[in-house]
DNA sequence: GTCGTTGCAAAGCGTTTGCAGCCTA
DNA sequence: TAGGCTGCAAACGCTTTGCAACGAC
């Protein structure tokens, strides 16, 4: 069913390389000097069928194209560098949530996202 | 400069008319009947427009076409109804967030978006 | 009459799909 | 060898742009 291909063992490490989100042509990049001929649409093709497998996550920012990252990292939000456009992972989370959500209205989930300057980007 | 031209009145109509954010296409369907041969690509143009005037704000969702609303009403974030996907203002705003920035990182600004059933939802 | 504005169609851009050939199991 | 996988190119959906006609001032 699942093959063990050179295409996809270059995208599997081309993410498990990266400690944050990539873009499907940002994992074309990182994988292709491991697999020279790779196209974008292998990419695409890829990333679906490990998401739907539950090894990768799809990380969706506001205007953004989505990116991903391996599942199971727990909770967590992103940083958005203005500068360099790439996305990082960050710890914590904020409270108080249930306190904005309107009365009637029931919340299941959230999403944080931080816009600024990453630190090489800061320099 | 800025003529006032049929469509444009019903474009600025249309958004006025309505509490919630307005995708280009809900406001080519709300904008019609006053305009009727109004094309989409003049849409997208008087609401780029809009926005580069200070008139309107675009409300980026994640995995979500952009939504237009007007500005000046203040700082606010969004609630996404998982069931009729209509978007809510939520007043209020979450603190902390200073402190889950990575050492070297410039926090400018940042989007919270909230996921659950909007009242009429829930019943 | 001038020139900003409009509608249409074509062009872009990122993503998906059809297809013939390739390669893993 | 069978059938999933791949690369290429065409198709797609949404947004932008080129252009000639239109209409506000």
């Amino acid at each position: 069913m699942e093959r063990d291909t050179l295409q996809r063992r270059a995208i599997r490490e081309a993410l498990e390389r990266t400690a944050r989100p990539l873009a499907p042509q940002e994992v074309l990049d990182e994988a292709t000097p491991a697999a020279p001929r790779l196209g974008i649409a292998t990419v695409y093709r890829t990333l679906k069928s490990l998401v739907e497998e539950g090894w990768l996550k799809a990380v969706e920012l506001p205007g953004q194209p989505p990116r991903y990252e391996r599942a199971g990292i727990g909770h967590h939000h992103h940083f958005h560098c203005r500068a360099c456009g790439k996305v990082f992972d960050i710890d914590g989370c904020v409270g108080k949530l249930q306190g904005m959500v309107p009365k009637g209205f029931v919340l299941e989930d959230h999403d944080v996202v931080l816009y600024g300057r990453c630190d090489a980007c800061v320099k």
